[in-house]
RNA sequence: GCCGGUGUGGCGGAAUGGCAGACGCGGAGCACUCAAAAUGCUUUGUUCGAAAGGACGUGUGGGUUCGAGUCCCACCACCGGCACCA
């Protein structure tokens, strides 16, 4: 097969271009990575995995043209590079869509993962479709059942009643990170609370490695998504301290960040819909009960929204109960308030209302005592510290410890560790931490994902599926009824459902939840590895050989959901023997949104740019080199201030250069035109840098700076036949090739090489061509610059001085003035401080 | 409230403490054309000046330094995360 057949073209046409390549590249299949030799050096690009809904989008446009940047790049530094692409395909859209057109939800998905791959070709991503995978596909989803089945014998995965959200539009739950606001995250209805039982994945065991080894990705990671995950799993560090209670056998324990303040606890409070205020109040008045009842029903009324209002009033009552603060004695009145969470800590506060704002708000609504125990300094330049009780600003800043018995003295610092010690010793109270973090709900009422590998016997309990029988295949969608009911389709599906016990034969049920499709993206990566095997989820010496991820590229709007949860799975895996790292994703590159006119682009708002047509108009080339030369590829990308048309412009000036070149291949570069060469020369000794510190932009610049010399050279410089201006030709197409891969490949054809310029090797910088013939000397008087001189590189500091001292500019600067200093840093500065 | 980030021409953006504005978009002028488009060339931070040449200029105010967009302090604005989380 001939793959460098004369170009016609005399003028850059990239749709005849793109025609030519795509079907050769084809039958090439240079991404292929079946066969890698073990000692061959290697990468693992991965952009995050489309989720099929209609045609690939601007935002697909710009996230995985740079992943192919790095792709490529990778290829061209002679490394073996893994870049592989699958779908995301379970999911709630393609559901509403079925139950919309009464179609199968399948039949929806498989069409929109048609369209988006014909897209992909056109778009030349260089992805190795040998490893494709489909996670509604049963022999991917068969591994999630297996991950949920080594979770749950290690106790990983178990059910338990509780409230959990619920959103009334989808009519299912939601995990805590799909509520946004009070709001459900995909539709936007309010968020309600429903008692369930439901299966859950024990992320909070991992909640302290999930921290801590964030500093394993202080490297690769933005500081910004490192905060988001810090911030989601929001560890506090305090001390359980216990109460003795009047009149009940069980002290009750709460959790404090400040110990310091234990003197200063006037009463405490339990959250109202906690079990123990329940308790506390059984025995209580009947006039108190029925006021209870009555607050009860109140907080449960209220919506996320309206209680996480922070600036609302106070309320609440008394229980009629009293604690013993265990460091004086004193009695302190149990109240029962909505203001502290029943599902955080111990579901009760001792409250300090000197020094915490809500429980000083709380303790003037209902007129508690206030009593300062910490010498804060005054605030906001104050003369003064005010006494909270006037102000109704408590004082939350560290200080000395004072009304404090023998504690009295201590710093905040000294004093916490002084306090735990001794409320340890007399067994009431120790050191403790506490997450915001809470475990993973992954049951859905929903019918278009995995099946949990469960079945339900009266006798048995929860008894896994054999393995043997996996995958749990879902049932045919024909004749179920998929419309949101509260309860999973998959209940309804009698011949499915019903099944007999594993274990003791008797008739039982199967789980009918299907499991968040946040489950299948946690270790889809892995799956890559041995995208093909029916023995196993992945081969674990294929992720020895490749994992973990060394360039992960997705939106930013994953910071916390998928890259948690992928960051917990890939821990769990490690501990069960299956993979030798922890974290997943050595470096993560978010890649901003692309906009349109200041705004998200929508069909509603009218200013939807669709990629297909942009794909026509400037095509694929233009498309890409236009993303990576907007702005820094975090940055949010406005369609109405870049120009496709100018990325096209310049394909084509690069792409003539290709045709001009009249030195046959294999000519001698050293015979050229050494300030060209020292061009070419100074951008492959750069260019290595810039990529791999995501300057993507700037690699544009440079590109098109090395077009604009070598067009220089052709035209009035050593002209068409230098050999120079052949090895700069060469250079563009090998580098070009990472961001506009069809035209690349057109150019090295031009220039006589076989297809495909991917796989060739960048030329290594000749470190004797980056030295300079002369250098520009800048002359500065006091910082500011006077005047200029070009000087050999090689210049000593007192040459340079004397130049500078010479020079008209300076001379006029200085004037009448004395000079005080002179600074040296030749050869290419010199600073003159000169007194007026 | 706590934590993190960002402020540079008309616009997108460059700049190991050493020539601010690379590269491009847009604008202006010119060439080619009967004309237009496309393409090419010149020019383009503000301001004073006929020019030569000055002055000013990286959110604001201070500081360190021979020299600051870059480092330090304070502030302002915007963006993002968390938030009655004890």
């Amino acid at each position: 097969m001939s793959t460098n057949e004369p170009n016609i073209e005399e003028k850059y046409d990239f749709s005849a271009i793109q025609d030519r390549w795509l079907g050769i590249w084809d039958k090439l299949a240079p991404f292929n990575t079946a066969d890698v030799p073990d000692d061959a050096p290697r990468k693992y690009v991965l952009d995050m995995f489309p989720y099929p809904s209609g045609d690939l989008h601007m935002g697909h446009a710009e996230a995985f043209a740079l992943g192919d940047v790095l792709a490529r790049y990778w290829r061209g530094q002679g490394f073996s590079v893994l870049h592989p692409i699958g779908w995301d395909s379970f999911g709630l859209p393609a559901e509403n869509a079925a139950i919309k057109r009464g179609i199968d939800p399948r039949e929806w998905t498989y069409q929109n993962i048609e369209q988006q791959k014909t897209s992909f070709r056109r778009y030349a991503t260089s992805f190795d479709w040998s490893r494709e995978i489909h996670t509604s596909d049963p022999e991917y989803y068969r591994w999630n059942q297996w991950l949920f089945l080594e979770m749950f014998n290690k106790g990983l995965a178990y059910r338990k009643d509780s409230p959990v959200n619920w959103c009334p539009n989808d009519q299912t739950v939601l995990a805590n990170e799909q509520v946004v606001d009070g709001r459900c995250e995909r539709c936007g209805a309010l968020v309600t609370k429903k008692k369930l039982n439901q299966w859950y994945f024990k992320i909070t065991d991992y909640a302290d490695r999930l921290v801590d080894d964030l500093s394993l990705l202080e490297e690769g990671w933005q500081s910004k998504v490192l905060s988001m995950q810090r911030n989601w799993v929001g560890r506090s560090n305090g001390a359980d301290v216990t109460f003795e209670i009047e009149g009940r056998a069980e002290p009750i324990t709460v959790y404090t960040t400040r110990p310091d303040t234990l003197f200063g606890a006037t009463f405490m409070v339990v959250a109202a819909d906690a079990d123990l205020a329940a308790e506390l109040v059984a025995e209580a008045d009947a006039e108190t009960r029925i006021k209870f009842q009555d607050y009860l029903e109140e907080v449960k009324k209220a919506n996320d929204i309206e209680r996480q209002a922070t600036d609302r009033e106070k309320t609440g009552l008394f229980s009629g109960r009293f604690a013993i603060n265990p460091v004086n004695g004193e009695k302190l009145p149990i109240w029962i308030s909505d203001y502290v969470l029943a599902d955080y800590g111990h579901g009760a506060i001792m409250a300090v209302p000197a020094h915490d704002q809500r429980d000083l708000d709380f303790a003037k609504a209902f007129d508690l005592p206030i009593r300062i125990v910490v010498d804060t300094e005054p605030v906001d330049g104050a003369d003064a510290v005010v006494d909270p009780a006037e102000s109704g600003i408590a004082l939350p800043g560290a200080g000395k410890m004072i009304n404090s018995g023998k504690f009295d003295g201590l710093t905040k610092a000294e004093s916490i560790p002084a306090i735990i010690a001794d409320l340890e010793e007399r067994g009431l109270g120790h050191a403790s931490k506490n997450y915001r973090l809470r475990d993973w709900l992954i049951s859905r009422q929903r019918y278009w994902g995995t099946p949990i590998p469960i079945i339900h016997c009266g006798d048995c309990g929860e008894v896994p599926v054999p393995s043997s029988e996996l995958p749990v295949r879902l049932p045919e969608s024909a004749g179920l009824d998929l419309q949101a009911k509260g309860a999973s389709p998959l209940g309804a599906a009698e011949d499915w459902v019903n099944v007999p016990c594993p274990t003791c034969g008797k008739p039982a049920k199967r789980d009918s939840d299907t499991m968040d499709t946040f489950v299948d993206s946690s270790w889809y990566f892995l799956r890559f590895l041995s995208a093909n095997s029916e023995e196993v989820a992945f081969d674990v010496n294929e992720a020895k050989k490749w994992a973990p991820v060394d360039h992960y590229v997705g939106g930013v709007e994953h910071a916390i959901l998928h890259l948690l949860y992928a960051r917990f799975i890939t821990k769990v895996l490690h501990d069960l023997g299956y993979v030798d790292f922890v974290e997943p994703f050595t470096a993560l590159l978010n890649q901003g949104m692309v906009l349109m006119d200041g705004s998200k682009m929508s069909k509603s708002k009218g200013n939807l740019v669709e990629f297909a047509g942009e794909l026509d108009a400037y095509g694929a080339d233009a498309l890409r080199v236009t993303m990576a030369f907007a702005s820094p590829p975090e940055d949010d990308i406005d369609w109405a201030d870049v120009s496709p048309a100018g990325a096209a412009k310049f394909l084509a000036r690069a792409w003539r250069i290709s045709k001009d070149v009249t030195t046959p291949s294999g000519s001698i570069a050293d015979d050229g035109d050494r300030a060209l060469r020292r061009e070419t020369h100074r951008f492959l000794a750069d260019a290595p840098a810039l990529i791999e510190s995501y300057k993507f932009n700037v690699v544009v610049a440079r590109l098109m700076e090395l077009t604009n010399v070598t067009r220089r050279a052709i035209d009035s410089g050593p002209g068409a036949g230098d050999p120079a201006v052949r090895e700069a030709a060469e250079v563009l197409a090998t580098a070009l090739n990472i961001f506009a891969p069809f035209a690349a490949e057109d150019m090295w054809a031009n220039l006589g090489f076989p297809a495909p310029v991917a796989l060739v090797r960048w030329k290594d910088a000749d470190p004797s061509l980056l030295v300079a013939d002369s250098v520009t000397a800048v002359f500065q008087v006091n910082g500011k610059v006077r005047d200029r001189v070009d000087v050999a590189p090689d210049i000593s500091a007192a040459d340079l001085e004397a130049i500078a001292l010479a020079s008209e500019g300076v001379q006029r600067a200085i004037g009448e003035g004395q000079i005080v200093k002179v600074i040296v840093r030749e050869p290419k500065l010199v600073n003159i401080a000169i007194k007026a």
